[in-house]
DNA sequence: GGCAAAATAGAACGATCGTTCGATTCTGTG
DNA sequence: CACAGAATCGAACGATCGTTCTATTTTGCC
């Protein structure tokens, strides 16, 4: 990218928290490069090779940024749960608690999962591809999964807690049900 | 296998439709370990190598019996739908058509995942990692996927007809929410 | 039992994979 | 401006992949 020279310099820098140094500035290019493809191919067709190539590197050059494929995978999942919050979770605890906190969440859930529709989502694509792989990878994907799942349960029971659900709500089933429309719609949109 | 040799040989040799000739015995016996690995590694997982290996076979050997990987996924595709059919397909057409044909369906449904929980539901892994990925054997497991659908919708209406279920019901809509429970109990069992 | 045909083995191919290593270029700082 | 350390490259490694050939063995039939 070439700016026009004129520009004060602390205007071309992107402001972020702290000032990024080289190394980090292209590890999240690089990051940024493998959730696209990760979305596509999956985190077990993610490779080193394809990274370099999209992001015009050398394989070692990438492979520098993490130190192993399994790293790489576990900084993807670390960085689609980012996004995942941002996008989803942080904007609905902003509505108050009960009915409208637990509309947002299921709304910008579904708003989500309907976003990527021509990508996928990794939650469930690394839940299907490593439910019987154990490893780091799977601890970092499930225990993110149950962040979210956990976050979602509690709205669920404030909801009943403020008298919006009926009282005999199990928040524990409707978190799976609810879950079940979440798969079943990623399912149908994007396999058939 | 060792049997007893006093036994009578038509006891030994397993009763088949025709007599199978040994090509087609062991084409039987590398789809059978075939399946049992795609459902532990998935559909692209499985490899001719490890096959080989399971089978006590030459890579070539078992390469033969095929002609090209892709065949052999679409083979393994066009196994795994044959035995959904013998166990969960076939068992619910014999009951009378209606609610309790519906219940059958569902509960023979139910029952075949939980079976396959050690091992993984092959639609279920398939539909995830060929969704993005046109092909023959994206098709192959689209078609068979909508067959079952199509079937399940045909019995929801044969219900709806009947009067056993309410008059304003979407069969669409319940095959919908249907599917998302049996999704959402395949990721909570086997990934969770 | 012998003979054509089918079935299987074995070796080799090019490609791609993750990873290692040493050399080289670039960056931030005193 | 110079220099240390970070960042990147390029080449090579062993392994595995699907596939192709050519032998060799095994099978089924007359």
């Amino acid at each position: 990218m070439t700016l026009p020279p004129e520009l004060p310099v602390e205007f071309a820098a992107r402001p972020a928290a702290k000032a990024l140094h080289k190394g980090q500035q292209t590890r999240a290019a690089i990051l940024e490069a493998a959730l696209g493809l990760a979305a596509h191919m999956g985190l077990e067709g993610l490779s080193i090779g394809a990274l370099a190539e999209v992001t015009q590197m050398s394989k070692s050059g990438v492979f520098a940024h993490f130190g192993s494929r399994e790293e790489l995978q576990i900084s993807v999942i670390r960085e689609y749960h980012a996004r995942f919050e941002e996008a989803v979770f942080f904007p609905a605890m902003r509505e108050d608690r009960g009915l409208p906190r637990l509309r947002a969440l299921f709304e910008l859930w579904v708003r989500q999962v309907s976003v990527e529709l021509d990508s996928g989502c990794i939650y469930i694509s690394g839940a299907v591809e490593f439910d019987d792989r154990p490893g780091p990878v799977r601890d970092a994907l499930a225990s993110m999964v149950q962040t979210w799942h956990g976050a979602l349960e509690r709205a669920i029971s404030l909801a009943v807690e403020t008298g919006e659900l009926r009282a005999d709500t199990d928040p524990t089933q409707m978190l799976f049900e609810v879950h079940g429309l979440i798969l079943a719609l990623h399912h149908d949109a994007r396999f058939l």
